[in-house]
DNA sequence: TGTACATCAGTGAACGCGCGTTCACTGATGTAC
DNA sequence: TGTACATCAGTGAACGCGCGTTCACTGATGTAC
């Protein structure tokens, strides 16, 4: 049964939206594509109506993911200020509550280990969304004006390598982890 | 045919050591009991005489690589005194010739975002061997005694996060996280 | 020390499973007149 | 505006594949006498 354009546009954006989240909380290996179109409320037959392949779905639920952080940032900034708003995002991201729930945080942490057997243009979108979160960061970042991208970027490597590890270790070793990265 | 009990002790090595560096260059899922027993020098059938499962084989060989790296810490601490030698390993460790050799590299970096699904007692080899590879970072750190292990601890989340980032990204972006995170 | 037998390391075929992808089909939507 | 037909979003069964694991088997090793 066909359905209109509009719903057609509809279940693209539930599917990418499904797969954005289940990114981030299960990884790629374990993001099914029968799994992703049954969070968005369809059977996975369908899927090759909206996508070539699983590739091109984890590029769009990739940079979906990363455009979700960066207007996180941005918002911060804007209600905040610069260097108030990145120590606010900083401590968030450093938070239990971050480490715990991966499916709304950041798709850096969440999927690095996952790009060693992507493609060239998934690493591309990968790399893109890391340097335009340390861009925002930058915003906040003291002292002189051209060391702050590499300050932000230094800063941006011990945020996500400190959840990483906190993710990957048992309870105890992540609470010390991210309590030590707090500062 | 059976083999005699030094052969089978060899036999164990050589799988644990496959597996040691297979982890780290392809990861958890695409390490696969026949790969790691064919790098080994036999097929897949005997691998049951050895391991329960393949989850033990991931323990054994994870810790076999943290062992890797920590004697390498201490080597070089050993050679240049504590404060070279562990800003020596630093630089190693944000050289492009560790994010380009994943095998022979540090397993917290190539494998953090594998634990994702692993049982907890893999998850704490994984937080134990952090644990070690801080506590060996610890003893070139300068500042307040009191404050050494949470510099460490800051330290190494930036080194890993650096080099996950840098090999999850394209080679331009990986270059630049490099460069900054090397000072 | 020699012999007979039990053990078991390693082989290679087979299993059940979940995956990405394909396909014939359905029927509502879009379009041409 | 109304009608007839083509299109195509979504369904559900089926495919081929690689995986972890099991299993019957082989024959050298280890052991009991």
């Amino acid at each position: 049964m066909r359905v209109s354009r509009e719903e057609k546009d509809r279940s693209y954006e539930k599917i990418v939206e499904s797969a954005s989240g289940m990114l981030r909380e299960r990884g790629v290996e374990a993001t099914s594509v029968a799994a992703v179109m049954s969070a968005a409320g369809m059977t996975h037959g369908g899927f090759y109506r909206h996508f070539d392949s699983k590739e091109e779905l984890l590029t769009a639920g990739l940079t979906s993911a990363f455009d979700e952080v960066i207007s996180m940032i941005e918002r911060k900034i804007a209600g905040d200020g610069a260097s108030e708003g990145v120590d606010g995002y900083c401590a968030l991201y450093l938070s239990r509550e971050h480490a715990a729930n991966p499916a709304i945080g950041c798709p850096a942490a969440a999927l690095a280990g996952d790009m060693r057997h992507a493609s060239e243009s998934l690493r591309e979108a990968f790399g893109g969304g890391v340097q335009r979160i340390i861009a925002a960061l930058e915003a906040g970042m003291k002292g002189p004006m051209k060391d702050r991208r590499a300050k932000a970027t230094r800063e941006f490597a011990m945020l996500a390598g400190a959840v990483m590890l906190a993710r990957a270790s048992d309870p105890k070793t992540a609470k010390t982890i991210l309590a030590a990265c707090r500062d």
